[in-house]
DNA sequence: CGGACAGTTGAGGCCTATCAATGGTGGTGG
DNA sequence: CCACCACCATTGATAGGCCTCAACTGTCCG
């Protein structure tokens, strides 16, 4: 539904908590809890559904299993998005008590829900377990911090340039020329800290440059040479290899 | 000699490898490693010195003893700061096989410098030295939101407003009203995405309008609840109790 | 066919970057 | 102890870019 090529993204909870009866909707642990201990409840939702709210008890932890999810907070009247979520990223890792962002459904969104007692006491127990965690943490650290450095570009076709890099890096193959932008402008805009006239307007202007083409709003091509001159970094986004 | 009362931060590897000769520069672990295993070796940096180069290979991280460090790369010709640490944080944490940013003293800095291998040999054995790991890298994950929080905000004013209650909570009591910056005014720029210029200009405007008071140029007196109303978020910053 | 919503385009003003110059301060050596 | 010097901080003038407000177009459904 979102783009080709999610396969690539493994839950980073899996293996340790597979599916016991394929058809049903509760997973189990499969190593280290007792098979009849129930710890992974799939669930699903709409579009623009409200997948945690803002300041709610962080109680549970989500798998992203398919679609798009933003994490979303407020500041002076002002919506900002802090991250896009995509299969295999944890909604909620970083809440402590309470989750101080709320996540929404950007599309249709299906995840695997854990109790945060659960989780911790898995992390007690499997070191294996433990390193991934470790391991999703870092890659969402280094994620905020290249969101960070898109922020910290003043010229609004930068920082364009560089959401669309990242976006075809993750939504694709590595490389990929063509994105399927899941998300509206108004998410693009309160992502990257602009007004959604302006990422229009930049949009606009990325094409009639030949940086970009759309073949809709939302399918864009990417000149990747173009982009990179403007975006003057390749993010070094989600690369992974330990923790 | 940064700021009191920076003897509240805790090194998060501390009591796993505490020092068995108080005069030595070396420290070894105290539960798990055998005590001939030596683990941990102090080291010191002046003023602008070259912590970590970036691209540099990351065979180690370092546990910030005493001073402040910045963290920056480089995108277009720009410096960027991605961070400012202070004891207790740990340098390094986010990288992989390489450091994608290089680390710097701010002032003189101490730290106790870990091989990588080490940590992760350790994590694997010991649940609560994990569990530390997870913390900190919770914690950082959340700093790195606030400063993209910070970015997202279009006024200087709004930047500079919550850069400086940040490092007030950062560096006094909770609730402190005197901050003593260890930074120039050319790292604060470069970690707000703003001109030297715009910095000292909204400091200029702050100090005009009763938000702050400086005794010294680097020395700056809060008015907190103006600037709260300026940066509309008190920064969720740096919180911890789980992960 | 109509209606709602998303996207695009246009005009004007504020704010910050840039370029440039001045002021201040701590450190050092005479 | 003082004077010099380098570095940092501050201030000024101008220009350019993005935001705000607003209107218009397109598109997908009902």
């Amino acid at each position: 539904m979102l783009a080709p090529a999610l396969w690539r993204f493994a839950d980073p909870l899996d293996g340790l908590a597979s599916p016991v009866d394929p058809g049903s909707s509760r997973f189990v642990g499969a190593d280290i809890l007792a098979p009849t201990e129930p710890i992974g409840v799939a669930r699903t939702f709409g579009r623009e559904d409200t997948i945690v709210a803002v300041g709610a008890e962080a109680a549970f932890r989500d798998t992203i299993v398919d679609g798009c999810v933003r994490t979303v907070h407020w500041v002076r009247g002002r919506r900002l998005i802090g991250a896009f979520l995509f299969p295999g990223d944890i909604v909620g890792l970083e809440s402590l008590d309470r989750h101080d962002m709320g996540a929404e459904a950007v599309t249709p969104v299906r995840v695997r829900r854990y109790r945060r007692e659960d989780l911790d006491r898995f992390a007690a127990r499997d070191p294996v377990f433990s390193r991934r965690m470790r391991e999703a943490l870092t890659r969402r650290l280094r994620a905020a911090q290249a969101h960070a450095a898109l922020l910290a570009d003043d010229s609004a076709s930068g920082r364009v340039a560089g959401f669309l890099l990242d976006m075809a890096d993750r939504l694709g193959q590595a490389g990929e020329v063509r994105v399927d932008l899941p998300m509206r402008r108004d998410d693009i805009a309160d992502y990257l800290g602009l007004s959604r006239t302006s990422v229009c307007l930049t949009m606009t202007r990325l094409r009639e440059t030949g940086a970009i083409a759309l073949r809709s709003s939302k399918t864009v091509l990417l000149e990747r040479s173009r982009l990179e001159d403007l975006a003057g970094v390749a993010p070094p986004a989600m690369a992974l290899s330990a923790a």
